[in-house]
RNA sequence: GCCGACUUAGCUCAGUUGGUAGAGCUACUGAUUUGUAAUCAGUGGGUCGGGAGUUCGAGUCUCUCAGUCGGCACCA
């Protein structure tokens, strides 16, 4: 933790909350709370019949002050669980937390707050409530009881706390500034994309929005055929028998969307594309010269989302991934892996997006040869050191897929929220299930291994995270419109409309607006749509047969001639850089 | 799915303790022909998410369904 005394004095704001909470709410049962990241949470069981929301806060922050404002000291002490348990006699929840601390014979610590209030709690604290400085309480949620759906749902109460009035002022402030980058709002502000209530977590993309995604699409194309892979498309319903097959039947089933053609007769809309790839992979009798191979596409999927998860572009029922199969033998996995890498490492520099790279291992539940696994898992790890540096990514023990370990890229959001984006799983079942089988150089039948990977994720939810990350202001080769054409008045449109149609010709994303509007107006329109050039044309550049250019970022470059800048945004555009001029 | 909240013109929002809806922008029409973040005037446009109920009367209260938002759970 970077701020042990800003942790304390949250963790005992918490403490405080509680206290009031008690105070407010006779018979609430508090069940836990500790600091977070940014701030505290606690979780309550209120009173029968009562409920708690927003509206509600101000009057527990109310109470909160009241206790900050005593200076009440806070202080540790260690009992027994026999004193432990009668301090909560009626609370369920520390009598749990009691039981597991008995039974690993650890020592209990408790926290009175004066002598009005105590807490079953490892600590540590700052030594009085007068030590909290700035505290505010953010928001209201449901949380199951020890994060598990089903316990009981508890009332979670969320807040934060800074060494001073100023700081939490600037938090809450960034916090508001961080809301208007919310991709669902500017995707509503730019036009790029729309979700209508008959189709629930079903983006429509509106004309710039799938300008965007056909671009990055264009890019993953053209990299990937590149580097060996070939492209197929497969169909969006597959007989049940498929998935009885693939294992989706019995694993993913109550996430898939049913298509009933005859009582006999049932249809799965594909939620994932590997069956298919397997499907294609045993079209022929393969060699293992024909490994590793590699199969890419971008068909829709459709995973039907609970209706509490969906979020915008960010978790949706439909959508596409930039998927590839990779067939490989066993020995190919570390040499396949780092071709992997390589196309990740260029795609995630080329949009200047910080992400995370986690790796996650062997289940419990696994399935296959652990030797084989801890092979896999020590080329990842290997891999991840060279690539990322030791330490530098996370990994996550035993949260690998059944069928195999798998490295995940994670990307935040505007509210630093993380999304996975890219992933490359290993898997050692799914070709065995499908009875898919190469003729090795002994003319041996053996199973390949496959890689399941994706560069962006899904093209929806990285469209999100451009979305935040640039605000909406996209680089150059990504904007749906790259220029808009100005005319100060009515009598310049003939100049401006064969500007426009040059750039056009030149392979240049321009438009020009019919409506007349005044030249303030039309500059204050295209900075709005974060359109990154503007150009002016007047008297000045119809005379001279020139243009003045106008970016987002409000740089002037007057009287250039148009070839110039036709020039510039050609080698901005094909070298994708994030700047707007060379 | 669960907990809480929200849903008023195309958009962003106002609507006091229940008495049959307002603003700005947009759109349309007219005038203006404009030099760097909104030219002026006029005209349209909602029955207040859907349904049911309470009431003499509901955008305003109750129930229900849907969607959305914040979390939780889920995330092959």
């Amino acid at each position: 933790m970077q701020n042990d005394i800003l942790h304390d004095m949250r963790h005992s704001s918490e403490h405080v909350l509680a206290e009031s909470m008690y105070k407010l709410y006779p018979g609430v049962k508090m069940a836990m709370g500790p600091a977070t990241d940014d701030g505290f949470y606690g979780d309550f069981e209120l009173p029968e019949g009562s409920v708690i929301s927003i509206d509600d806060l101000p009057k527990i922050e109310e109470e909160m002050q009241k206790i900050i404002a005593a200076k009440a000291p806070i202080v540790r002490k260690e009992i027994s669980v026999d004193e432990a348990r009668k301090l909560f006699p009626d609370n369920p929840y520390k009598q749990e937390w009691l039981d597991e601390i008995e039974a690993r014979g650890e020592q209990v610590s408790v926290y009175w707050t004066g002598d009005s209030f105590v807490d079953l709690c490892a600590g540590p604290h700052v030594a009085s409530t007068g030590d909290i400085k700035a505290v505010k309480l953010l928001s209201v949620a449901g949380a199951y009881w020890r994060g598990n759906s089903k316990n009981k749902m508890l009332t979670r109460i969320y807040g934060t706390a800074f060494a001073s009035p100023k700081e939490l002022r600037e938090h809450l402030k960034m916090l508001e500034e961080a809301e208007k980058r919310d991709h669902r709002k500017i995707g509503k502000a730019l036009e790029l994309f729309y979700f209508d209530p008959s189709a629930p977590g079903a983006p429509y993309m509106l004309p710039k929005g799938l300008k965007i995604i056909n671009i990055l699409k264009d890019f993953w194309r053209q990299y990937h055929e590149r580097r060996g892979y070939q492209e197929i498309s497969a169909p969006i319903l597959n007989n049940k028998y498929l998935w009885e097959i693939s294992g989706h039947w019995d694993h993913y089933r109550e996430n898939m969307f049913l298509v009933k053609e005859d009582d006999d007769t049932i249809y799965g809309l594909k939620p994932m594309n590997c069956p298919n790839a397997m499907v294609l992979f045993n079209l022929k009798t393969r060699s293992y010269q024909d490994l590793p191979l590699r199969f890419s596409d971008v068909d829709t999927l459709h995973r039907n989302e609970a209706s509490g998860a969906l979020m915008g572009l960010f978790r949706v029922r439909q959508f596409q991934q930039d998927d590839a199969h990779i067939f490989i033998t066993e020995d190919q996995i570390e040499e396949e892996y780092k071709r992997i890498f390589d196309i990740a490492d260029y795609f995630y520099k080329v949009f200047g997006i910080q992400c995370e790279f986690k790796l996650s291992t062997r289940p419990d539940d696994f399935m296959g040869d652990p030797k084989v696994w801890d092979k896999a898992e020590t080329i990842l790890k290997n891999i991840l050191d060279e690539r990322v540096g030791e330490g530098n990514y996370e990994i996550k023990e035993k949260d690998g897929a059944f069928y195999g370990p798998k490295v995940d890229i994670h990307m935040k959001d505007c509210m630093g929220r993380e999304w996975q984006t890219g992933t490359a799983q290993l898997d050692f079942q799914l070709a065995g299930r499908f009875g898919c089988q190469y003729a090795d150089k002994d003319g041996q039948l053996k199973t390949p291994v496959v890689i399941h990977r994706v560069i962006y994720g899904s093209l929806e939810r990285f469209l999100g995270i451009l979305i935040e990350n640039f605000a909406g202001a996209f680089p150059v080769w990504i904007a749906p419109v790259q220029v808009k054409v100005l005319p100060v008045s009515d009598k310049h449109r003939e100049y401006a409309a064969k500007i426009t149609e040059e750039l056009l010709d030149a392979g240049i994303r321009a438009e020009m607006d019919n409506k007349s509007n005044t030249i303030g107006y039309q500059i204050r329109e295209a900075h709005n749509q974060k359109i990154p050039y503007a150009i002016i044309i007047g008297d000045k550049e119809v005379e001279a047969g020139n243009i003045s250019v106008r970016d987002r970022k409000n740089t002037q470059k007057n009287a250039i001639p148009l070839a110039d800048f036709i020039a510039n945004v050609k080698e901005i555009n094909d070298t994708k850089s994030l700047e707007l001029w060379k």
